[in-house]
DNA sequence: GCAAATGGTTCGATTATCGAACTTAGTTCC
DNA sequence: GGAACTAAGTTCGATAATCGAACCATTTGC
Protein backbone atom coordinates (compact mmCIF):
# COMPACT_ATOMS: atom_id res chain seq x y z
CA UNK A 1 0.00 0.00 0.00
CA UNK A 2 3.11 2.09 0.67
CA UNK A 3 1.25 4.80 2.76
CA UNK A 4 1.53 8.13 1.40
CA UNK A 5 3.60 10.26 4.67
CA UNK A 6 2.07 13.61 5.56
CA UNK A 7 4.49 14.57 8.39
CA UNK A 8 5.64 17.43 6.42
CA UNK A 9 2.57 18.82 5.58
CA UNK A 10 2.22 22.29 6.19
CA UNK A 11 -2.18 21.57 6.28
CA UNK A 12 -2.57 20.71 10.51
CA UNK A 13 -5.55 18.09 9.04
CA UNK A 14 -2.94 16.90 7.02
CA UNK A 15 -0.58 16.28 10.20
CA UNK A 16 -3.47 15.01 12.34
CA UNK A 17 -4.46 12.55 9.59
CA UNK A 18 -0.91 11.17 9.37
CA UNK A 19 -0.69 10.13 13.06
CA UNK A 20 -4.41 9.16 13.21
CA UNK A 21 -6.02 8.96 9.87
CA UNK A 22 -5.92 5.63 9.42
CA UNK A 23 -8.80 3.20 9.46
CA UNK A 24 -8.64 1.36 12.90
CA UNK A 25 -7.27 4.57 14.84
CA UNK A 26 -9.80 6.43 15.76
CA UNK A 27 -11.69 3.21 16.57
CA UNK A 28 -9.23 2.36 19.39
CA UNK A 29 -9.25 5.60 20.37
CA UNK A 30 -12.73 5.86 20.70
CA UNK A 31 -12.51 2.58 23.14
CA UNK A 32 -9.93 4.07 25.19
CA UNK A 33 -11.89 6.82 26.01
CA UNK A 34 -14.39 4.06 26.82
CA UNK A 35 -12.08 3.06 29.63
CA UNK A 36 -10.46 0.05 27.35
CA UNK A 37 -6.81 -0.38 28.32
CA UNK A 38 -5.77 -4.03 27.64
CA UNK A 39 -4.65 -5.65 24.08
CA UNK A 40 -7.13 -7.94 24.52
CA UNK A 41 -9.94 -5.76 25.08
CA UNK A 42 -9.60 -3.54 21.76
CA UNK A 43 -8.84 -6.89 20.13
CA UNK A 44 -12.58 -8.61 20.53
CA UNK A 45 -14.01 -5.02 20.56
CA UNK A 46 -12.79 -4.20 17.03
CA UNK A 47 -12.04 -7.72 15.57
CA UNK A 48 -8.70 -6.50 14.19
CA UNK A 49 -5.73 -8.86 13.42
CA UNK A 50 -3.91 -9.54 16.18
CA UNK A 51 -0.72 -8.34 14.02
CA UNK A 52 -2.36 -5.05 12.89
CA UNK A 53 -3.85 -4.04 16.11
CA UNK A 54 -0.04 -4.59 17.70
CA UNK A 55 1.09 -2.31 14.65
CA UNK A 56 -1.42 0.16 15.39
CA UNK A 57 -1.00 0.53 19.26
CA UNK A 58 2.70 0.72 18.80
CA UNK A 59 2.10 3.62 15.88
CA UNK A 60 -0.10 5.57 18.45
CA UNK A 61 2.43 5.41 21.42
CA UNK A 62 5.12 6.40 18.99
CA UNK A 63 2.77 9.26 18.07
CA UNK A 64 1.76 10.42 21.38
CA UNK A 65 -1.79 9.28 21.38
CA UNK A 66 -1.29 6.51 23.67
CA UNK A 67 0.90 5.50 26.62
CA UNK A 68 1.74 2.56 27.92
CA UNK A 69 2.36 1.61 31.61
CA UNK A 70 3.66 -2.64 32.83
CA UNK A 71 1.17 -4.22 34.33
CA UNK A 72 1.99 -7.50 35.89
CA UNK A 73 4.19 -8.08 33.36
CA UNK A 74 1.83 -6.85 30.14
CA UNK A 75 1.05 -3.30 29.28
CA UNK A 76 -1.81 -1.48 29.52
CA UNK A 77 -2.51 1.48 26.81
CA UNK A 78 -4.15 4.71 28.17
CA UNK A 79 -4.87 7.87 26.61
CA UNK A 80 -2.24 10.23 26.82
CA UNK A 81 -3.02 14.07 26.94
CA UNK A 82 -2.42 14.53 23.66
CA UNK A 83 -4.86 11.62 23.04
CA UNK A 84 -7.30 13.03 25.47
CA UNK A 85 -7.66 16.20 23.35
CA UNK A 86 -9.10 13.94 20.43
CA UNK A 87 -12.08 13.79 22.34
CA UNK A 88 -13.92 16.52 19.90
CA UNK A 89 -12.62 14.86 16.63
CA UNK A 90 -14.46 11.57 18.08
CA UNK A 91 -17.36 13.79 19.35
CA UNK A 92 -17.96 15.20 15.81
CA UNK A 93 -17.84 12.41 14.17
CA UNK A 94 -20.40 10.95 16.68
CA UNK A 95 -22.63 14.10 16.16
CA UNK A 96 -22.40 13.29 12.26
CA UNK A 97 -22.66 9.74 12.18
CA UNK A 98 -25.48 9.67 14.35
CA UNK A 99 -27.16 12.28 12.04
CA UNK A 100 -26.25 11.08 8.84
CA UNK A 101 -25.52 7.40 8.98
CA UNK A 102 -28.59 6.26 10.56
CA UNK A 103 -31.96 4.79 9.42
CA UNK A 104 -34.62 5.79 11.47
CA UNK A 105 -35.54 3.29 13.96
CA UNK A 106 -32.26 1.72 14.00
CA UNK A 107 -30.59 1.19 17.43
CA UNK A 108 -27.47 3.30 18.39
CA UNK A 109 -25.60 4.12 20.98
CA UNK A 110 -25.77 7.53 22.10
CA UNK A 111 -22.65 9.82 24.45
CA UNK A 112 -24.26 11.19 27.63
CA UNK A 113 -23.21 13.18 30.65
CA UNK A 114 -22.15 10.87 33.14
CA UNK A 115 -24.03 12.42 36.42
CA UNK A 116 -27.56 12.99 35.08
CA UNK A 117 -27.66 11.07 31.85
CA UNK A 118 -28.60 13.73 29.75
CA UNK A 119 -27.26 13.94 26.16
CA UNK A 120 -24.62 16.14 25.84
CA UNK A 121 -24.92 19.46 23.54
CA UNK A 122 -24.39 19.84 19.63
CA UNK A 123 -20.79 21.24 19.07
CA UNK A 124 -21.06 24.41 17.18
CA UNK A 125 -18.65 26.44 15.29
CA UNK A 126 -18.24 29.91 17.36
CA UNK A 127 -16.55 33.31 15.35
CA UNK A 128 -14.29 35.24 17.64
CA UNK A 129 -16.89 37.34 18.83
CA UNK A 130 -19.10 34.67 19.76
CA UNK A 131 -21.53 33.93 16.78
CA UNK A 132 -22.40 30.65 15.38
CA UNK A 133 -20.66 30.28 12.07
CA UNK A 134 -21.09 28.31 9.23
CA UNK A 135 -18.53 26.83 6.51
CA UNK A 136 -18.40 29.40 3.95
CA UNK A 137 -17.99 32.36 6.44
CA UNK A 138 -14.34 30.59 7.03
CA UNK A 139 -11.79 31.03 5.10
CA UNK A 140 -8.02 29.02 5.21
CA UNK A 141 -5.51 31.13 5.26
CA UNK A 142 -1.46 30.68 5.57
CA UNK A 143 0.52 32.37 8.67
CA UNK A 144 3.99 31.83 9.48
CA UNK A 145 4.50 31.39 13.56
CA UNK B 1 -6.10 -5.05 2.11
CA UNK B 2 -9.60 -6.35 2.70
CA UNK B 3 -10.91 -3.63 4.23
CA UNK B 4 -13.27 -4.54 7.27
CA UNK B 5 -16.68 -3.16 6.62
CA UNK B 6 -18.37 -1.37 9.53
CA UNK B 7 -22.16 0.09 7.70
CA UNK B 8 -23.69 -2.68 10.61
CA UNK B 9 -22.03 -1.22 13.31
CA UNK B 10 -24.11 0.00 16.47
CA UNK B 11 -21.37 2.81 17.11
CA UNK B 12 -21.90 6.04 14.85
CA UNK B 13 -18.11 6.96 14.95
CA UNK B 14 -18.02 3.49 13.43
CA UNK B 15 -20.28 4.13 10.49
CA UNK B 16 -18.80 7.54 9.62
CA UNK B 17 -15.65 6.18 9.84
CA UNK B 18 -17.08 3.60 7.53
CA UNK B 19 -18.32 6.78 5.30
CA UNK B 20 -14.99 9.00 5.47
CA UNK B 21 -12.64 7.04 7.56
CA UNK B 22 -10.11 6.15 4.85
CA UNK B 23 -6.73 7.48 4.27
CA UNK B 24 -8.14 9.96 1.87
CA UNK B 25 -11.58 11.02 2.29
CA UNK B 26 -10.92 13.87 4.77
CA UNK B 27 -8.49 15.27 2.90
CA UNK B 28 -10.48 15.13 -0.22
CA UNK B 29 -13.23 16.82 1.82
CA UNK B 30 -11.04 19.63 3.27
CA UNK B 31 -9.95 20.54 -0.64
CA UNK B 32 -13.75 20.41 -1.02
CA UNK B 33 -14.09 23.05 1.56
CA UNK B 34 -11.92 25.02 0.27
CA UNK B 35 -13.78 25.28 -2.93
CA UNK B 36 -11.76 22.85 -5.23
CA UNK B 37 -13.84 20.89 -7.45
CA UNK B 38 -12.12 19.71 -10.13
CA UNK B 39 -10.68 16.11 -10.59
CA UNK B 40 -7.34 17.72 -11.41
CA UNK B 41 -7.35 20.06 -8.57
CA UNK B 42 -7.70 17.27 -5.83
CA UNK B 43 -5.42 14.94 -7.84
CA UNK B 44 -2.57 18.34 -7.88
CA UNK B 45 -3.24 19.24 -4.63
CA UNK B 46 -2.90 15.41 -3.08
CA UNK B 47 -0.48 13.72 -5.08
CA UNK B 48 -2.38 11.30 -5.11
CA UNK B 49 -2.42 8.58 -7.63
CA UNK B 50 -5.40 9.15 -10.42
CA UNK B 51 -7.26 5.55 -10.08
CA UNK B 52 -7.49 5.85 -6.04
CA UNK B 53 -8.17 9.52 -6.39
CA UNK B 54 -11.48 7.97 -8.96
CA UNK B 55 -11.98 5.14 -6.53
CA UNK B 56 -11.98 7.64 -3.10
CA UNK B 57 -14.50 10.20 -5.02
CA UNK B 58 -16.52 7.58 -6.12
CA UNK B 59 -16.75 6.07 -2.89
CA UNK B 60 -18.16 9.57 -1.66
CA UNK B 61 -20.35 10.45 -4.23
CA UNK B 62 -22.10 6.96 -3.19
CA UNK B 63 -21.99 7.69 0.49
CA UNK B 64 -23.92 11.17 -0.36
CA UNK B 65 -20.52 12.97 0.53
CA UNK B 66 -20.13 14.75 -2.77
CA UNK B 67 -22.00 15.15 -5.86
CA UNK B 68 -21.71 15.39 -9.59
CA UNK B 69 -22.76 18.10 -11.68
CA UNK B 70 -21.79 17.28 -15.27
CA UNK B 71 -19.87 20.93 -16.40
CA UNK B 72 -18.81 20.77 -19.83
CA UNK B 73 -18.50 16.99 -20.43
CA UNK B 74 -16.90 16.15 -17.28
CA UNK B 75 -17.78 16.48 -13.78
CA UNK B 76 -17.57 19.20 -11.22
CA UNK B 77 -17.78 17.18 -7.41
CA UNK B 78 -19.45 19.29 -4.73
CA UNK B 79 -19.97 18.81 -1.20
CA UNK B 80 -23.59 17.56 -0.50
CA UNK B 81 -25.59 18.66 2.31
CA UNK B 82 -24.57 16.11 3.88
CA UNK B 83 -20.84 16.28 2.95
CA UNK B 84 -21.20 19.75 4.34
CA UNK B 85 -21.80 18.46 7.62
CA UNK B 86 -18.59 17.42 8.33
CA UNK B 87 -17.13 20.76 8.57
CA UNK B 88 -17.00 20.07 12.01
CA UNK B 89 -14.59 17.54 11.93
CA UNK B 90 -12.65 18.98 9.41
CA UNK B 91 -12.36 22.14 12.42
CA UNK B 92 -11.42 19.61 15.40
CA UNK B 93 -8.98 17.60 13.34
CA UNK B 94 -7.78 20.92 11.95
CA UNK B 95 -7.12 22.22 15.97
CA UNK B 96 -5.97 19.25 17.37
CA UNK B 97 -3.16 19.43 14.34
CA UNK B 98 -2.20 22.93 15.24
CA UNK B 99 -1.76 21.97 18.91
CA UNK B 100 -0.16 18.88 18.79
CA UNK B 101 1.67 18.16 14.97
CA UNK B 102 3.89 21.38 14.80
CA UNK B 103 6.94 22.54 16.24
CA UNK B 104 7.59 26.06 17.71
CA UNK B 105 8.52 28.55 14.54
CA UNK B 106 6.78 26.02 11.90
CA UNK B 107 4.46 27.17 9.23
CA UNK B 108 1.20 26.29 8.88
CA UNK B 109 -2.20 27.57 7.91
CA UNK B 110 -5.36 28.47 9.73
CA UNK B 111 -9.06 28.67 9.66
CA UNK B 112 -10.59 32.55 9.89
CA UNK B 113 -13.57 34.08 9.49
CA UNK B 114 -13.57 35.31 5.76
CA UNK B 115 -15.42 38.85 6.89
CA UNK B 116 -12.84 40.17 9.32
CA UNK B 117 -10.06 37.56 8.73
CA UNK B 118 -9.94 37.07 12.77
CA UNK B 119 -9.43 32.91 14.17
CA UNK B 120 -12.27 30.93 14.89
CA UNK B 121 -12.75 30.03 18.03
CA UNK B 122 -11.75 26.67 19.62
CA UNK B 123 -14.32 24.04 19.94
CA UNK B 124 -15.73 22.93 23.16
CA UNK B 125 -18.12 20.15 24.84
CA UNK B 126 -21.30 21.37 26.20
CA UNK B 127 -23.22 19.61 28.54
CA UNK B 128 -27.47 19.72 28.30
CA UNK B 129 -27.17 23.23 30.78
CA UNK B 130 -24.57 24.61 28.92
CA UNK B 131 -21.69 23.48 31.08
CA UNK B 132 -18.19 23.03 29.24
CA UNK B 133 -17.66 19.31 29.86
CA UNK B 134 -15.03 16.84 30.39
CA UNK B 135 -14.25 13.76 28.12
CA UNK B 136 -14.15 11.96 31.40
CA UNK B 137 -17.55 13.37 32.39
CA UNK B 138 -18.97 11.66 29.59
CA UNK B 139 -20.06 7.82 29.12
CA UNK B 140 -22.21 6.23 26.23
CA UNK B 141 -24.88 5.06 26.67
CA UNK B 142 -26.89 2.25 24.52
CA UNK B 143 -30.49 3.70 23.43
CA UNK B 144 -32.98 2.56 21.04
CA UNK B 145 -34.88 4.93 18.95
C1' DG C 1 1.81 -27.45 38.93
C1' DC C 2 -1.29 -27.91 35.08
C1' DA C 3 -4.77 -26.04 32.13
C1' DA C 4 -6.76 -22.21 30.14
C1' DA C 5 -6.65 -17.56 28.94
C1' DT C 6 -4.07 -13.43 27.56
C1' DG C 7 -0.32 -10.84 25.08
C1' DG C 8 2.13 -10.48 21.19
C1' DT C 9 4.89 -12.16 16.92
C1' DT C 10 5.34 -14.49 12.51
C1' DC C 11 3.95 -15.93 7.96
C1' DG C 12 1.46 -17.04 3.67
C1' DA C 13 -2.52 -15.40 1.03
C1' DT C 14 -5.25 -11.73 -0.22
C1' DT C 15 -6.34 -6.99 -1.42
C1' DA C 16 -5.57 -2.03 -1.78
C1' DT C 17 -2.33 1.43 -3.13
C1' DC C 18 1.19 3.38 -6.13
C1' DG C 19 2.92 5.15 -10.36
C1' DA C 20 3.07 5.24 -15.01
C1' DA C 21 1.15 4.35 -19.41
C1' DC C 22 -2.95 4.62 -22.05
C1' DT C 23 -7.63 6.14 -23.79
C1' DT C 24 -11.06 9.38 -24.51
C1' DA C 25 -12.90 13.97 -24.54
C1' DG C 26 -12.56 18.93 -24.37
C1' DT C 27 -9.75 23.31 -25.24
C1' DT C 28 -6.77 26.41 -27.57
C1' DC C 29 -4.72 28.52 -31.17
C1' DC C 30 -3.91 29.50 -35.81
C1' DG D 1 -11.50 22.81 -39.13
C1' DG D 2 -7.27 20.59 -37.86
C1' DA D 3 -3.04 19.96 -34.92
C1' DA D 4 -1.32 20.33 -30.42
C1' DC D 5 -2.39 20.47 -25.77
C1' DT D 6 -4.76 19.70 -21.52
C1' DA D 7 -7.82 17.38 -18.47
C1' DA D 8 -10.56 13.25 -16.95
C1' DG D 9 -10.63 8.79 -16.01
C1' DT D 10 -9.21 3.67 -16.78
C1' DT D 11 -5.98 -0.10 -16.85
C1' DC D 12 -2.07 -2.73 -15.27
C1' DG D 13 2.15 -4.54 -13.11
C1' DA D 14 4.78 -3.93 -8.88
C1' DT D 15 4.67 -3.07 -4.17
C1' DA D 16 3.11 -2.74 0.49
C1' DA D 17 -0.43 -3.19 4.04
C1' DT D 18 -4.14 -6.07 5.82
C1' DC D 19 -6.19 -10.47 7.06
C1' DG D 20 -6.47 -14.75 9.45
C1' DA D 21 -4.53 -18.44 11.43
C1' DA D 22 -0.79 -20.64 13.64
C1' DC D 23 2.67 -20.19 16.97
C1' DC D 24 5.26 -19.06 21.35
C1' DA D 25 5.60 -16.75 25.86
C1' DT D 26 3.68 -15.16 30.01
C1' DT D 27 -0.13 -15.06 33.52
C1' DT D 28 -4.02 -16.32 35.72
C1' DG D 29 -7.25 -19.80 37.73
C1' DC D 30 -7.79 -23.85 40.23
Amino acid sequence: MKRTRLEEEECPVARALDAIGDWWSLLIIRDAFDGMTRFGQFQKSLDISRGILATRLKHLVSVGVLATTPVGGFKEYRLTEKGRKLFLVVVSLRQWGEDHCFRKGEKRSALVETGSGRPIRRLELHAHDGDVLAPDATTVRKVAE
